[in-house]
DNA sequence: CCATTTTATCGTAATATTGCAATGAAATAA
DNA sequence: TTATTTCATTGCAATATTACGATAAAATGG
């Protein structure tokens, strides 16, 4: 069907799913990590950093930002975007809970 | 078009992203959640705890096992499902690094 | 052997995602 | 005002994902 069933899922499960998915292509990680890596970049850097075409990067920063995890403001003629520190930081938290879930060594299948 | 240009990416990006699409639906976080808390699980108990179709958990289950976070042993009729625990520490590293990257306070849009 | 139980796979339908060319919008420069 | 620059949006095509019914496969129980 591809329609997620979201509401056979806690509020906590859907919010996992949906950070994960913020990172699940890679053109979304580098746009992550040249942000870091920049602490601040202009869209058409991006472009020109990624090789994808203006339009595919910009679609990949409208996703990010409607997640919260990116902020964008108007420089110009150009648009400055950066990590919104915030919301990557409680989204880091909820991921990290799930990640650090305790793991017994001694698993049925090893 | 659909498809990931993903030989624009480092191995590193790919990576992030591949793992990050294990999480990316909310179904498949449940699993892994319940495989944690009963550390180990028949696959029946899975559809009877979340809800969906039979053929759609195994679905699931089959791309867990793919990227190697999931393990099955067949036991008589049944399968028990597990974490590989070697394979869920490797994944946790990789996206803790990113997670974890230093995130300069004086964002350029704050 | 045959029925039952349990899971995997197949086939199909529907929605989602990815990518880009073309175009629109907004600020700047001439 | 008229270009130019830069980014967003639209429209489209192609692939991917999600979900499930039906059916196959494999072990168990009679």
């Amino acid at each position: 069907m591809g329609l997620s069933k979201t509401e056979f899922f806690s509020a906590q499960q859907n919010d996992i799913a949906l950070f994960a998915k913020a990172f699940s292509h890679p053109a979304r990680v580098a746009i992550l990590q040249h942000l870091f890596k920049s602490n601040q970049c202009i869209c058409g850097d991006l472009v020109l950093e990624i090789g994808l075409a203006q339009a595919t990067i910009s679609q990949h920063l409208k996703a990010l930002k409607s997640m919260g995890l990116v902020q964008g403001s108007v420089e110009g003629t150009s648009v400055c975007y950066c990590i919104d520190p915030k919301n990557w930081i409680k989204m880091k938290h909820i991921l990290r809970d799930f990640l650090d879930q305790d793991l017994n060594p001694n698993q049925c299948c090893s």
